[in-house]
DNA sequence: CTTGACTCTATAGCGACTACAGATTGTTAA
DNA sequence: TTAACAATCTGTAGTCGCTATAGAGTCAAG
């Protein structure tokens, strides 16, 4: 099969397919006469190992990982469940970030209720305030709350 | 006062102060003769006034728009409360998001007990498989699990 | 007068893509 | 056969919010 079908089969974006490949991710498939990628089964189920990794919100470095062991049948696994716990860390940490975020933002709303002029608005001036100090995700790999294309364009 | 000091008492990296310049969030300040950039309070107040944002995880976008209504005191500020919302809806759908991805990354983790070989490990044979649907965090704006230098360095 | 701290501009890098432009290849219909 | 069209190719630049250099200039203290 060609690049389209296998974005097709594993809901990928053909241009992401051919990142990972950059990436390393996935390796260099063998080309038709006329240089297009050609792909089979192997490699759909290896994309779709990555893709199933990223929709866990691993990062790459983390997917790398985990394709060794694939690629390493014969390896003790140890590792993978580390990893694991790692990144079961990041998420955690990320949700505790912004739970505490997600109060004093509600805190700050309460704030001013009903409209006037933003020289007496309540949440502008307490704005201007320094910041109470909140969680800093120390070692973290769970970041920010406004979604890139990526999310933008996750079920399509 | 000079950008290290402004740095200082704002607990800004002096590379940002020049972002945000940059970005147009702060005004182009007066110079020294040698071409040094002078601040005074207004510009501590209003630097301080982004970090705040920034600390509660909003756009630079987001940011701009309220200091729109910091510069226009008589405006009437029910967008300001509008943007709140829409940001507190921001956070409130990733933690959801993330809530989700935490179940089913400790689903995930049970499926290896005792480490063994690679070839039969529960978790490499389920991340092989195609995911379970997720949430997708359409239209919002707070993403990914993994810190980078934002997040580590936040304390310093 | 030299050292050293500070500041300046400009540029490149991060992560994980996304979005082109411009060329080529393949498929189908007139 | 040929012309249109879809799909693919490479390469490059943009996204966001910084961060990290390089290489030059400015300034105060000793
Ligand atoms: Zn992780
Ligand atoms: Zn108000
Ligand atoms: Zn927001
Ligand atoms: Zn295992």
């Amino acid at each position: 099969m060609k690049i389209g079908e296998l974005a097709r089969v594993t809901g990928t974006p053909v241009e992401t397919i051919r990142y990972y490949e950059r990436e390393g991710l996935l390796a260099d498939p063998p080309r038709t006469e006329g240089n297009f990628r050609i792909y089979d089964e192997s490699h759909v189920e290896r994309l779709s190992f990555v893709r199933h990794c990223r929709s866990l919100d691993m990062a790459l470095d983390e997917v790398r990982i985990l394709l060794r062991f694939k690629d390493a049948p014969a390896e003790n696994c140890g590792d993978v469940n580390t990893l694991l716990d790692a990144h079961i860390g990041h998420v955690a940490a990320r949700i505790r970030e912004l739970l505490a975020l997600e109060q004093q933002l509600t805190s700050l709303r309460e704030r001013c209720h009903e409209a006037r002029d933003a020289a007496h608005c309540g949440i502008l001036n307490e704005l201007s305030q320094p910041p109470r100090q909140g969680a800093t995700n120390e070692g973290g790999h769970v970041h920010g709350v406004h979604g890139g294309a990526r999310a933008r364009n996750a079920g399509k």
